[in-house]
RNA sequence: CGGAGCGUAGCUCAGCUUGGUAGAGCGCCAGCUUUGGGAGCUGGAUGCCGCAGGUUCGAAUCCUGUCGCUCCGACCA
């Protein structure tokens, strides 16, 4: 390709739309412009490192054994409600209406459809298993667009549905695509840290996140230093010793006394002169609507709710805290001063580092007062005991006992194994051996493909610009000639290197812009082809062009030999070890 | 949806407090010079000052509304 005969336009200065510097750079270098929030064109180069990630999505996926199909990107409603997720999805839908009003939606994810099809084709157990995926445009309306491709109304993902006869196969199923996943975010130069992840309402141990560490990662994930131990921190938990470890002897235990603590309305408060209560000798009384009804959490003061473990442990994403009017509702009293003692109304969710608690300070649901010597099993009525805390940095790791570290990262896909939810009600059962109809075992996997794309920005760029791996570079070859007039001996050399590297297969552009030699190496520095060849009459003199790798040091090599070391060093350096 | 900020030339921004001829740099066009790290000089084009309404003799500037964008919190690849 010639730089002239394409579009690419670069900017000198940062535009006041993007924030975080893979947003940038992706606008600096061209790859994209802005049509309105959360929406973008892809521009030539983009388009092209788009098309690479695909491809080599679209190869692990084919060697991993998964069918490619392309489903409708518009969906009836009526499938969702076959589903039941018609109601819960709400949020996410784009919705349209066709000329007789009939409603819509644009697709943010495809079980519905996959499932439909195999319900209607899939009749026999000999037919199992089955992996379809595709690659398409999904879309979603987010309740905040943000950091360009990062989070988006309407973008690119590949998303693949299994089917199997039994739990077993599709757990194998599930392990196949986690080593697909493995090679392909290895492949695009990514450095991303399979996590165990929360499976929120369904449960089991059977979800992983890829996850990209990154400071603008919008997840945080927990890990511990020798890698045998990752999640994302909703599903993260510790070995942290519980602070009661025995039985309260209920007996001994003083009685319930209560003072008065004007105008305390925080945990923080409580711990200062005169009260002296240390944080983890407070009960913490959070009030929670779930599905509309009020139930009440308790936690150690100095620990925060992880709503992610409270979802599953309800059975429902359907929660919120609860507003004040609604606090007042339920404990006849306002949040600064709430307790569960003698609460008998909703149901109490404890979290397990308040087990055989005494000795501890909670409110008295009167303003101004607390109640001290507070006796878990004797005061309080626990319907559940369960984790529910946010896991803190330091804390020991629950296989390894290390002190655990927390870092944010970008999740650019998730592998998930369903179940049967999706299968029983629309229908996709199978005849198995014994001849008895069963609901087919689903799993689902995901890649943000244009998530992916910024992601390797963000983690690969310096100063100058971006830092492409080869195997996803718009171009591995950039020659920058630095005289294009067609007869001088640097254009006609340029030419003759760009012929033969096309000959040998290998992508480049050749910089034919009449520009001057600044403008083209910041060009070239700011989009991040992994080589660039500077073709110019002072380096001819000597009989040598100059070749440099995006981040390397410069060569001087004799014409004649250049395109021999560039595929070396290509052949080198494409599949990246990350 | 709640909180914060911003909408002026293609881009980055000044001007607004204190109302009175629409500005700079970069980019673009022409010419000359320059020619290995975002060149210099000269000349030129470019604006519904987001939109609507109001106050005023007069509004980019003050007021109200509205739309859009960005950031912070709850959703997700």
């Amino acid at each position: 390709m010639r730089w002239t005969q394409t579009f690419i336009p670069t900017l000198k200065e940062t535009p006041a739309e993007a924030e975080i510097l893979s947003h940038r750079l992706l606008l600096r270098a061209g790859l994209i412009r802005k049509l309105t929030g959360g929406l973008y064109t892809f521009l030539p180069l983009g388009l092209k490192v788009m098309q690479k990630i695909a491809n080599i999505v679209r190869e692990e996926m084919n060697r991993a054994g998964g069918i490619e199909v392309l489903m409708p990107a518009l969906q009836p409603p009526e499938i969702w409600q076959q589903s039941g997720r018609y109601e819960t999805a709400q949020d996410v839908f784009f919705k349209a209406q066709d000329r007789s009003k009939r409603e819509w939606i644009l697709g943010p994810t495809h079980e519905e459809v996959i499932t439909t099809l195999v319900a209607s084709e899939i009749n026999s157990y000999r037919q199992l298993p089955r992996n379809f995926y595709q690659i398409q445009t999904k879309f979603r309306d987010e309740i905040r667009p943000r950091f360009g491709l990062m989070r988006a109304r309407e973008f690119v993902m590949k998303d693949a549905y299994s089917f199997d006869a039994s739990d077993e196969l599709a757990q194998l199923s599930y392990e196949k695509m986690y080593q697909a996943y493995v090679n392909i975010f290895r492949r695009c130069g990514l450095k991303a840290l399979p996590v165990e992840a929360d499976t929120g309402v369904m449960g089991g141990k059977h979800s992983h996140e890829f996850m990209v560490p990154a400071e603008v990662g919008e997840d945080d994930i927990v890990y511990n230093e020798s890698g045998t131990y990752a999640a994302n921190i909703e599903k993260a938990s510790s070995a942290l010793a519980a602070p009661f470890p025995e039985p309260a002897d209920v007996a001994s235990q003083p009685a319930l006394e209560k003072f008065e603590t004007p105008g305390v309305k925080t945990i923080e408060a409580l711990e200062k002169d005169p009260y002296q209560v240390p944080a983890n000798r407070q009960i913490k009384t959070l009030v929670y609507m779930v599905d509309e009804k009020a139930i009440l959490i308790l936690l150690l003061g100095s620990d925060q709710l992880n709503e992610a473990k409270l979802a599953g442990v309800v059975g429902s994403t359907n929660l919120r805290p609860a507003t004040p009017k609604e606090v007042f509702e339920t404990l006849g009293a306002y949040p600064g001063s709430l307790g569960a003692i003698n609460v008998s109304g909703p149901a109490i969710y404890a979290d397990t580092m308040l087990r055989n608690g005494y000795g501890l300070t909670t409110g008295a649901n009167e303003k101004g007062v607390h109640v001290r010597n507070v006796c878990m099993e004797r005061d309080i009525t626990v319907t559940a005991w369960n984790d529910l805390r946010m896991v803190k940095e330091g804390e020991p790791c629950p296989e390894t006992g290390e002190a655990l570290k927390i870092r944010a990262a970008i999740e650019v896909g998730h592998v998930f194994k369903l179940g049967t939810k999706y299968s029983e009600n629309l229908g996709a059962t199978f005849l198995d051996t014994h001849g008895k109809q069963q609901p087919a075992v689903m799993g689902c996997y995901g890649i943000g493909v244009t998530r992916t794309l910024q992601a390797i920005i963000e983690q690969d760029h310096d100063d100058s610009g971006i830092i492409w791996p080869v195997s996803v570079a718009p171009f591995t070859v950039c020659i920058t000639a630095l005289d294009i007039d067609p007869e001088s001996p640097a254009m006609k050399t340029a030419e003759s290197i760009y012929q033969s590297l096309i000959d040998k297969g290998i992508e480049v552009i050749l910089d034919d812009r009449d520009e001057r030699p600044g403008v083209k190496f910041k060009d070239s520095e700011l989009i991040g082809f992994p080589i660039r060849i500077g073709v110019g009459a002072r380096s001819l003199k000597e009989n040598v062009v100059e070749v440099k790798p995006r981040g390397g040091d410069l060569q001087k090599v004799s014409p004649d030999t250049v395109v021999d070391l560039v595929t070396t060093w290509i052949a080198d350096n494409e599949s990246p070890s990350a």
